[in-house]
DNA sequence: GTCCGTGCAAAGCGTTTGCAGCTTA
DNA sequence: TAAGCTGCAAACGCTTTGCACGGAC
């Protein structure tokens, strides 16, 4: 898992330091998305600066996805280092469940070529109510 | 167009106000979604606070959807205002072009359901390469 | 006439930047 | 050793908040 992290950031003609370590090892750990501050909390020896850095850096490599909710990014490993997937969020209790479908996958990449373009990549978030809360509350409240 | 947004605020107990009207009007000329900061420069005479306010309302009651490109939040109108789509980005020079297919808003629906969600909202962002930069740059460059 | 929403101004954060010194390759 | 990266610290810009006034219903 490291080995290819490293190899990823050599093979782009990036250094192996102790920040980006440290960033790669946080969102490792982590189960869920984080935020950016979320993440300087949990590398609390490297600067916040250099944990922007490493950020941006790791989304252009590819490193990393980001997604949003509410107007706050959230960062999480990409493939290879975590398994594809898309999530599913209730807006009554804020629980994340992660979705895969090869359907989906493989319709994503027709409907790009569709319009003459070749995917990268993509992301896909759901938004709802889940089974629980949508029991307890079967009357959404207007806002 | 102008009476359901003003009968969408009505019916949740808000008011019809010069600066919601205003942030509505930038949104409904935008063809495509706008920064934060855009919409506060496209309604100059609305104080920079009330368009925060009106973003984060229109956002609640569904009038608007928020999209995200590197860390920054893009705006633009929800159905029933705009048809409904997603969006195929170029990384290369940026081109935005919209994307809708029934099949894949029918795929979603059937994937929230499996996991017990009600799918109530979603988006998808399609990153790529478009036709004329794959055709001008068939040697992608590593950064 | 009430209540809600706005404008104003200030404070609060998150993010970015310049630069000298250190670490990596 | 040379180039790249980090830490520090300051600056920057976006976003939020409190409050008194004004407008919507």
């Amino acid at each position: 898992m490291h080995q290819d992290f490293e190899s990823i950031l050599k093979s782009s003609g990036q250094s192996v330091t102790k920040p980006r370590r440290a960033v790669f090892d946080a969102l490792t750990r982590a189960d869920s998305p984080l935020k950016n501050g979320e993440i300087a909390k949990l590398t609390p020896s490297i600067d916040r600066a250099s944990v922007y850095r490493t950020l941006e850096l790791f989304a252009k490599l590819g490193i990393t996805t980001t997604t949003i909710r509410g107007w706050t990014p959230f960062t999480e490993l990409a493939e290879p280092f975590k398994p594809h997937h898309h999530h599913m969020i209730c807006e009554r209790c804020g629980v994340v469940e992660e979705i895969e479908s090869d359907t989906l996958e493989d319709m994503l990449t027709i409907l790009a070529s569709r319009h003459h373009f070749t995917l990268r990549s993509h992301t896909v978030e759901l938004s709802g109510v889940c089974a629980s809360c949508s029991k307890n509350l079967p009357q959404p409240t207007s806002l």
